[in-house]
RNA sequence: GGCGCGGUAGCUCAGUUGGUUAGAGCGAACGACUCAUAAUCGUUAGGUCGGGAGUUCAAGUCUCCCCCACGCCA
């Protein structure tokens, strides 16, 4: 038995997500962290919010609401739907945590005392209005090249051109939109990421098994231009953990925060502690900390190729900084992003399915088959309405659903409603069983690499090997001239529908727990020899027929839905 | 403009360190079967592996140039 402490990328709390972020981090984490349970090993699976920024802050505003109180209230929200999507985390945390603020403020401290931090002095743009500072996306004006009138802070929309806020004729807040805003001289800390360069260097090129996607980022990064740069960890906001060096405070710091990038990741281990103070285990040292444990653990992170850099160069370069004993990410998983019928998902125009959309229109199982046997590894790919019909209706209704329906109607209506008894298994079983068995430790395999697709072909192809030797046997024949035989065949089916809902499960926790109950199997104990597995439910055992496991997406519904989430243009 | 990931059968994608007739699923056609959610199973369908040049006994698989799509950055 191993240990497996598993993450996913923390989504932002401003709103609802949409199907390409959630196959871009937690579906696939959870997909593994069911499995790695599944196989007996120890697992802790952490996600939280990401709840600091400027973001929060004005979506804040815009609800009417305090800070405080719209990201509860949001966090609520993405917490339901992620119970909805039956993702299976061990705790889901808040980055607004106490824990999280205290470990922050602990770190900075540490890589300020290891000369990691400098202070710089910058200009920013500040509104009286507004009370605060402006990011260069919250400051609009004229165009000082071409005159276009909504031109950004940073460029131009109009005519591409980059621009420094300060170039800006008539620049005004996009918040308030004052127009009296002033230039102010402002204190800010750096991290010193080129200090950390050659560490880094050293550790990425020491990951060869690391998806290129991972890797390429972040050499990209690493080498190009001038290398890796120091980055701004504080900003001038309310809305986030206040600067302090430990717990003693942070001269001349007064009133700023950290950044969000800064303090996100430290909530992976934060998110441990919350973990913990919930009650639900009592030790996260030995999770964390390779001088209290976790030298025996292995970490995999998840995330989408947004989040990469920060994953391979900003946290690991405050965790080797401190040059304390925190256990750094063994495996990073990264994905490409989903693209929503020729485009992007897009939260403004109302274009895509987002979670809670998908929810109301099918179960959770139907939109996890189809994201992950469609996941976006090695390159961007598409969700269609006809691709995820065509799925849905073939892999689970016609392949896997049709399968225990076929099996537990046949039986009750020649046998009964219990596992036939008599027969001799013979050569064609053998042969099934090594089949299973085979395909078994492919899909294994590929699980394990964290493989996804192929390990959604793999389970896939073990659903068919029961359709190929029941169309093969063909008990409905072979019953009307061998009735013992034809119950072998049934028994052995039977059993199969059992083994079918205990792999499956990673993938379709719902459906496979349906089956399962169906079977009135209470033992959902990995399979390990197929021969036994396939023996669990002895002569006589009483089953129920299931209802409908998947039902079939009509093209009614599918040109409705196409309709309903074209989204405005 | 720079960089990154891609461009393989109608569709979605596999193709280890270069090596015999380039694979899978879906869709399509035909056949078998009739237990089942008009489900299943089998067979077939022949894509100059984006274009060009090169290295090699041998390239989808390495090098160079170009084209296209997407993304990131400046």
């Amino acid at each position: 038995m191993a240990r497996h402490l598993i993450t996913s990328a923390l989504p932002y709390i401003n709103g609802v997500k949409h199907l390409g972020n959630l196959i871009g981090s937690q579906l696939p984490a959870d997909l593994f962290a069911r499995y790695m349970r599944a196989r007996g090993h120890e697992v802790l699976f952490l996600c939280a919010t990401d709840e600091h920024g400027t973001p929060a802050e004005i979506a804040a505003a815009k609800a009417g609401q305090s800070v405080q109180d719209y990201c509860a209230e949001m966090h609520e929200v993405q917490s339901k739907l992620a119970d909805g999507f039956r993702l299976s985390f061990d705790h889901y945390g808040r980055s607004s945590s106490p824990q999280n603020h205290k470990l922050t403020q602990h770190f900075a401290g540490v890589l300020a005392e290891r000369g990691l931090i400098t202070e710089v002095e910058e200009n920013m743009m500040y509104s009286p209005v507004d009370g605060r500072y402006l990011p260069d996306r919250y400051i609009e004006g004229t165009c000082p090249n071409c005159g276009y009138h909504d031109a950004r802070g940073d460029q131009c929309d109009d005519c591409g051109k980059l621009l420094d806020p300060v170039d800006l004729i008539d620049p005004r807040s996009t918040i308030s939109g004052s127009t009296e805003l002033e230039m102010r001289a402002t204190k800010h800390l750096f991290l010193r990421q080129s200090a950390m360069k050659d560490k880094l260097d050293a550790w990425i090129d020491s990951k060869s098994d690391w998806p290129v996607l991972t890797t390429s980022i972040a050499k990209k990064w690493l080498h190009d231009g001038d290398g890796l740069q120091d980055r701004g960890i504080t900003r001038d906001l309310d809305w986030g953990v206040a600067v302090q060096k430990g717990d003693d405070a942070w001269p001349g710091m007064e009133g700023k925060v950290f950044y969000v990038w800064f303090d996100a990741p430290i909530e992976y281990i934060a998110c441990s502690q919350e973990w913990v103070e919930a009650g639900k285990g009592n030790d996260w040292e030995r999770w964390w900390r390779t001088d209290k444990g976790a030298d025996d653990v292995t970490y995999t992170q998840f995330m989408g190729k947004d989040n990469v850099p920060f994953h391979t160069l900003s946290f690991p370069s405050t965790i080797l900084g401190s040059e304390e004993p925190w256990k750094l990410v063994d495996y990073i998983k990264s994905f490409n992003y989903l693209n929503y019928d020729g485009g992007q998902f897009s939260t403004s125009r109302g274009r895509g399915v987002f979670m809670n959309q998908a929810l109301d229109i099918l179960p959770a199982d139907y939109w996890r088959w189809w994201l992950l046997s469609h996941a976006p590894e090695s390159s961007d790919s598409e969700f269609t309405w006809e691709n995820f019909q065509g799925s849905v209706n073939k892999d689970l209704a016609d392949v896997l659903g049709n399968f225990a329906s076929r099996v537990t109607k046949f039986c009750r209506s020649k046998f009964s409603e219990a596992v036939p008894e008599g027969g001799v298994q013979g050569e064609r079983e053998t042969q099934l069983i090594a089949d299973l068995t085979a395909g078994l430790k492919e899909y294994e395999g590929h699980m394990e690499a964290i493989e996804v697709r192929k390990a959604a072909a793999a389970l896939r192809a073990l659903w068919v090997l029961g359709n190929e030797y029941l169309q093969e046997v063909a008990p409905w024949s072979t019953f009307k001239t061998d009735p013992e035989q034809a119950a072998m065949q049934i028994r052995l089916a039977l059993n199969m529908i059992r083994l079918y809902a205990i792999i499956s499960a990673p993938f379709i926790p719902d459906a496979s727990a349906d089956l399962l109950k169906s079977m009135r199997s209470e033992d959902d104990t990995w399979p390990t020899d197929i021969a036994a597995a396939l023996a669990t439910m002895p002569e006589g055992h009483a089953f129920d027929v299931p209802d409908v496991t998947f039902r079939k997406i009509t093209d009614a519904e599918r040109e409705e839905w196409q309709e309903q989430f074209a989204g405005q243009s």
